[in-house]
DNA sequence: CGGCATCCGCTTGGATACTG
DNA sequence: CAGTATCCAAGCGGATGCCG
């Protein structure tokens, strides 16, 4: 029950303490979307054993880090103010783990989620600052993300809603946000396809999020 | 020999495949200080069982974080360039981890390399910047620490030297930085003990240094 | 059903001993 | 000093079962 700990005393190995299991941080990305039930939750982390899910969220609530709330018949998790504030480490290893990220191998998905907390790590408040609002659709694993830029504020939801720009896409935008690809190419073989609005939006599109390799 | 895969494809998830089994980070924290040889980071994380050292160590060489180079008859391991970019990763984890910490117990030791990455992660460069120039020294585990402070620029050293303040301290220290315990009364009561230059300076130290829970 | 708990085979990690 | 080898315990992954 109690964290493995590594018998020193300072903020990196307390830090390891409480989130640093397996899983552990995942779990942390996907409630920095908003708050989840157990069910979501799994669903977002396909290859989590359930006992492993069910000690994590013990562990978490545990450290403070998450609350279990029973809000009217269902169980509903979400992050404290304090497991909130794990948002800088989760975009900073996003980030350094995004520069590494190959080519996905077959097995590898994206949840919405993910895709969620990827495009938050990738968002350039100061670039979109000078950049006209927009509002960007794209479907993720049958989920619809509507990705709203208005200056230097990002906001990501599922759902549908009125659009400048609508695009189909897969693991290949990572290339696009990466600088690897341009956006006009990325239309032409194919790796984004236009569904509404003028394909001169994911010019926009690559600017506001990117991460440079 | 490989690491263990979420099957997810982003970038937090591929950090944690490339830093995120047990040790590993921990690692990387005393690399940030410097290159190091096998036994200093044996010697740094004492509880570490030497297979699994030897293990991640290969990991990490894999994972392009770190680089082990026989330099003149003795192997030293360093961070590639790729690797010192997780430092913004090791310095949100430690303050968040930091507000987390509690009084220590009786087997939780402070290193001089964890003691190093704990100072940078608590410095306020801003603040740093408004006052004088200002160099510490302070004992952890038998190793002499000395802190320059140059407008907004640390450096931490191992090693003597002529200094303004040197003082001893314990793992009490972490009142002083997290604002729980004023300068002359971490005096008063023993947890600092100053061993040379005047008492206000610890004042000084406890501004440069902050880091609030 | 959603939300877990239990069982079991397997992989890691921990402690110690050993070697070039 | 810089690792490797061995053995055992603990944690993980996968399947399945229970219970409100």
């Amino acid at each position: 029950m109690v964290a493995r700990d590594y018998g020193q005393y300072d903020g990196i190995t307390r830090g390891l303490e409480l989130v640093g299991e397996r899983w552990a941080l995942l779990i942390v990305r996907d409630l920095l979307v908003g708050p989840r039930r157990y069910g979501e939750l799994a669903a977002g982390l396909p290859r989590i054993p359930s006992n492993i899910l069910a000690a994590r969220l013990k562990e978490l609530q545990a450290a403070d880090v998450i609350r279990r709330l029973p809000r009217s018949r269902v169980v509903v998790y979400e992050l404290t103010p304090y497991g909130r504030e794990l948002e800088p480490v989760v975009l900073a290893l996003g980030a350094w783990g995004f520069k590494a990220l190959g080519d996905p191998r077959d097995e590898q998905i994206i949840t919405p989620d993910a895709m969620t907390m990827s495009l938050r790590t990738a968002f350039r408040p100061s670039v979109a600052a000078d950049l006209p609002a927009t509002a960007y659709a794209t479907r993720v694993d049958s989920t619809e993300l509507l990705i709203r830029v208005d200056g230097p504020v990002l906001d990501v939801t599922r759902g549908e809603g009125p659009v400048d720009f609508a695009f189909a896409t897969d693991a290949g935008i990572r290339r696009l946000i990466s600088g690897e690809l341009a956006p006009d190419r990325a239309i032409a073989c194919g790796v984004v396809q236009v569904l509404h609005g003028p394909g001169e939006l994911l010019h926009r599109f690559a600017t506001t999020f990117h991460l440079a390799a």
